[in-house]
RNA sequence: CGGGGUGUGGCGCAGUUGGUAGCGCGCCUGGUUUGGGACCAGGAGGCCCAGAGUUCAAGUCUCUGCACUCCGACCA
């Protein structure tokens, strides 16, 4: 495709941080406001969050959850009830410590996530066997007092969901754990067009206050690392320390078994660092606000808006998202601009189709052309939203495939590293000490240790003690 | 929290040896156009980040803040 745009784009070549935020600004995802870390997601970029809550909410129910609603703040008393959980956390709240005119007795916690929120509710309510599960999910956004922030991709204040369940026993909540991770996963490929790499985090990379955390990675177009989702099995840790009990089938006191997992509006920087090119934006069919723009040209003459209409019926009673543009910008002007929203498919109708009983598909992700009969405009534009779907995601693919390496020492680590980036694929020992040798020697992180593994060698990268466990390691967001 | 960058109409920038603010894009009105960011005419819009200095005079010089942004360290 042609170079457009650079007045108003970076590069992504050039300075691919700088290209991010150009893109989310110009595409009108985003707009920053008064305060530092705080977001506006504008009605564009929230219509790819509400897609993918639609998405989700709706798989959330098929396997039980339900939907609630927690404070919003925390009393610090009860933020320190879980000593790792407290640990992990407490650096980065922000508090709240007037009331009115009122110092308060005791500061709140404005939520960074809602653990402790969910067991001092579940150890009031849980009484017997017959109250488990509890599958419990809520839509909310929550605060962590980031350093240094960009949009999409480190919030102070971010939109997420946070699900929360309470098992009997261990095998049913890790099995909890396992399958939301599925879900997330389900949603990467099949809807966001990411191939994900599913794993176990490692001890120093999970979750504070969890036993086992799994995750999602994905690999952005820059070859670094994005942690996609999470899912975290708590065994009865958090039981244990907010007193959560319940009388089981023989009348036994017993202490439920705990998961959460949440999924956040990163994902939406993970989308556009996955698909977006120097044009801008581009979106894969299944989540995209819009599937497809039909830009009328020539609209002055006779029939064209009305063929444009009629086109624009057709296609919603299809069921594809689509809008007509019929601002009075010139043609040019509407193709990049909805280029740079990355709508998946653009359709051309003026006088010289009408005349042929014809339009012009054209593609966001190849740029390609094609004339569609009219008679089969229905078929062609299911099938091209299709194509594009899966060429994204093959293409996102390939990237992931094409820059992921197997290493056997450090040296080599750090050779790929510094040639190539990407991800790593190198066995290990399991302790912490070469963990954090790979950091600060390699600049690598653990992101996963995956559940397909591979044989890569027979000792650990660092230590060369014997390792039969190959993680994944790479450069993170 | 360290290092860099930037603060002047909505956005991107000019602004000379200090003399009281301009350009492009965008926006509004009308018209002509329309197959890759069209054209003409008219118009609206500015406590020059903030505070304190220096000076007859500060967008410009000097301090001190603050904000945003990028890159590291830390985290979804």
């Amino acid at each position: 495709m042609k170079e457009k745009n650079v007045e108003q784009i970076t590069d992504m070549d050039v300075d691919f941080g700088q290209w991010f935020t150009d893109v989310v600004v110009r595409a009108e995802l985003i707009a920053y406001s008064g305060a530092k870390g705080f977001f506006i997601l504008r009605p564009y970029g929230y219509a790819i969050w509400e897609n993918m809550q639609n998405i989700l909410d709706k798989r959330f129910k098929e396997l039980g959850h339900e939907n609630v609603s927690m404070p919003l703040l925390i009393p610090e008393s009860l933020l320190q009830m879980e000593k790792d959980h407290v640990d992990g956390f407490a650096p980065e709240c922000a508090w709240v410590t007037v009331g009115g005119s009122e110092e308060l007795e005791e500061r709140l916690c404005i939520r960074p996530t809602s653990e402790v929120l969910f067991c001092d509710h579940w150890a009031q309510v849980v009484k017997s066997w017959r109250d488990l599960p509890l599958l419990y999910n809520q839509w909310c956004s929550v605060l962590r007092w980031e350093k240094s922030t960009r949009p999409f991709l480190r919030h102070r204040e971010f939109l997420w969901q946070e699900g929360h369940t309470l098992h009997t026993t261990a095998e049913e909540a890790l099995e909890e754990t396992e399958q939301m991770l599925e879900v997330y996963a389900e949603l990467y490929e099949d809807y966001l067009a990411m191939p994900v790499v599913k794993g176990r985090k490692t001890e120093r990379e999970k979750f504070a206050g969890a036993e086992r955390t799994y995750s999602v990675e994905c690999m952005m177009h820059d070859k670094k690392a994005l942690q996609s989702g999470t899912t975290h099995y708590f065994g009865d840790g958090f039981a244990r320390a907010f007193n959560i009990t319940y009388a089981d089938k023989e009348n036994k006191l017993s202490y439920p078994h705990q998961t959460s997992w949440g999924l956040s509006t990163r994902s939406i920087g993970g989308i556009i660092m996955t698909h977006g090119d120097n044009n801008g934006l581009s979106l894969p069919p299944r989540i995209a606000p819009i599937q497809a723009v039909i830009i009328p040209i020539a609209t002055q003459k006779p029939g064209v808006l009305e063929k444009a209409e009629e086109l624009n019926k057709r296609l919603k009673a299809a069921n594809v998202r689509i809008k007509v543009d019929t601002s009075d910008r010139s043609p040019g002007w509407k193709f990049a601009e909805h280029e740079m929203k990355g709508i998946p498919l653009r359709i051309e109708i003026g006088p010289k189709d009408i005349e042929n009983n014809q339009c012009v598909a054209a593609r966001r992700d190849t740029g390609e052309k094609v004339s569609i009969p009219l008679n089969e405009l229905e078929t062609k534009v299911e099938e091209l939203l299709e194509d594009i779907q899966k060429s994204l995601y093959n293409r996102a693919k390939e990237n992931l495939i094409n820059n992921t390496r197997p290493a056997k020492t450090l040296n080599e680590v750090k050779s790929i590293i510094n040639e190539h980036g990407g991800f790593i694929e190198a066995m290990w020992c399991g302790s912490d000490a070469c963990e954090v040798k790979m950091k600060e020697d390699a600049g690598v992180t653990s992101r996963c240790i995956p559940f397909e593994q591979k044989q890569v060698g027979d000792v650990c990268v660092v230590c060369k003690a014997p390792a039969d466990t190959m993680v994944v390691w790479g450069v993170a967001y």
